[in-house]
DNA sequence: ATATAGAACGAAAACGGTTTCGTGTTAATA
DNA sequence: TATTAACACGAAACCGTTTTCGTTCTATAT
């Protein structure tokens, strides 16, 4: 076992001092050509590399990125770490995954761990349990200390941050638009409850295009259920009870699992009843009949959210001018709808 | 913006020396009670918390463990990362990820990246083009250096390391034997190339269940698809050439794939033809019909792999000796083969 | 009154780098 | 020959902790 070699280790064996080190492996212009080439030399045979805790505690700067999600077992977020991977690590920086399991206590936990020196910014979506509670002192705390923060789909306006979203009103209204051209009247809505920001802003786009085409909005056909989980009695209970020809979901799952219980009532998809969700992964793309769906773009919202990120975190921070970037959501027509 | 307060704030402040402010926050028997009771109670008002940073440098302990995975966007590694998550976060870890995306070449940046001070051990699951290539050089040093390293999944010999794996072999044998207890006597086989560990495996767990059942193994009917990508060609030139009666595949994305293709042939499954797969994701669950999988207890490898690592990086380094465990795993019956 | 022990605290080294500011030597210039 | 500038290098501070080893002071024992 060859433990690391230091500078000291360097500087001793070469009877130079520990600057002269440094500044040689810099190929600085105080050392001589000699000195240098002797020193680049030992380091590169003995393949000496800094240490980076010790730049990061002369810097002040870890080259981390913290990255706190809800949950990590769901395509979307998997596919925002991605990005953020994609552009972090491009940029010389390493992403360091929390999980909150929709905790509010979770989050708090991780964002403390990581806001004491190891990280230089967070990038964030947040618990459920935290929207709900609608209590963001951890995040005030981080953002008073300087700590960048950007947040992504699961925003919230309490905290002056940069923000990456899509346009979740507008997907819906996208999709409620094409179930309507296609001549579908008695569209439902498979949601969650309101306090999760981006269901509330998928309700209002369902909403808004129901209006405008003049269609009656019919509560009764519109779904809350109260948890994220697929909550098979409420669901099967819905279609027992509401008759519908179209359906609009707000995540993959329900979509899927809905189009199982109408399959099994005989309907046939889409010439009886269309489905459209929401998130473009695995289960869209291998369901039968695969999926039509707002797609979320969920690489581009992480490399956006770390660019803007470390964007801030490289400024010399003259202002604080924080943006919300919008993405357009996207349809992807496949065999649950007409094309 | 407040930044952070350090010993050397609270030693000004409060005009005494850093140690004792640091041996005060410690409560430590060194110091008055007086003393420590202010010095706390300053620390308190003023949200003391030491700097990660200066204390990893002091320990020599990050109390980070880096894991480098080669793809994130699949439910097995995300649901690995969770376990690993679930420990590390209980013993006080944080976790880094690094994505080698399947490539050699990231796989080897990233661990570099991370092997300078930056983390206290590593968890992986080797790149596909690293099992290729069989080039090992990259974990060689890192456990001369004394790093330790768990490797889970796709593993190699080459490496003294711990390491987790399921029994593969076992797991495409008692699938591959399920389906001959039902009767299927063409059985195929859709499986990667053999440089992935796991693929060979269960290649021979194919070949040991046909074998021991005196069934002929028609090399025909293995499709060894050189990417993991879906190739569709080459499946439905499978299909249209091959006539079975069965069908185990090395993940799930093959599996519904396969399906969706025989399905398309007004085949009925599982009446005509039954599917076997790996891996108990989303997929499997919502599949239509739901599929029969080969669980690979991702979580709770993920788990295991962390509480090696942790109880290495803990250790007081006395001896060096490594284990590898071998998990269970289990058929989850589902609807694509019959009970 | 003197030696001694313990209490309470501070100085300084150490972790592994970077960087500023000397300083000694040499060579060029006046 | 004296002055000066350039060159090549080293000392030391600093980042924020922890920890060892004094040191000072007081109180007790002799």
């Amino acid at each position: 076992m060859k433990a690391k070699i230091t500078l000291k280790d360097i500087a001793r064996e070469l009877e130079v001092s520990i600057s002269t080190v440094s500044k040689a492996l810099k190929n600085s212009e105080e050392i001589s050509r000699d000195t240098k080439e002797k020193i680049q030399a030992f380091a590169k045979l003995y393949n000496y590399k800094p240490n980076n805790i010790a730049i990061s505690l002369k810097n002040k700067r870890t080259k981390n990125i913290g990255v706190v999600i809800p949950a990590i077992v769901h395509h979307f977020f998997t596919t925002v770490i991605r990005g953020i991977e994609k552009y972090a690590n491009a940029k010389g920086y390493n992403v360091i995954v929390c999980l909150s399991e929709e905790s509010f206590d979770k989050e708090v936990i991780n964002m403390e761990m990581l806001a004491n020196g190891s990280i230089d910014g967070f990038i964030m979506s947040l618990s459920s349990e935290t929207q709900q509670k609608e209590d963001y002192n951890h995040l005030k705390e981080v953002t008073e200390q300087g700590i960048p923060v950007v947040l992504f789909d699961r925003i919230t306006n309490e905290i002056d941050c940069d923000k990456v979203v899509i346009d979740d009103q507008l997907g819906a209204y996208m999709a409620t638009k094409k179930l309507i051209e296609q001549g579908r009247k008695k569209i439902a809505l498979i949601t969650t409850d309101d306090y999760l920001s981006v269901s509330k802003a998928r309700t209002e786009g369902y909403r808004k295009a129901l209006l405008e085409s003049e269609l009656e909005i019919n509560e009764a056909r519109i779904l809350k259920l109260s948890t994220m989980e697929v909550d098979e009695k409420s669901i099967r209970n819905f279609f027992n009870t509401q008759e519908v020809d179209a359906v609009l979901c707000v995540n993959e799952i329900f979509t899927v699992f809905s189009m199982r219980l109408v399959q099994e009532k005989g309907l046939s998809i889409p010439k009886d009843i269309s489905f459209i969700g929401f998130t473009d992964g695995l289960l869209s793309k291998y369901a039968n009949p695969s999926l039509t769906v707002v797609a979320q773009h969920g690489e581009k919202m992480g490399e956006i959210s770390a660019q803007m990120l470390i964007d801030k975190v490289e400024s010399d921070d003259g202002e604080e001018r924080f943006q919300t970037k919008i993405l357009e959501p996207t349809l992807v027509i496949r065999d649950s709808t007409f094309n």
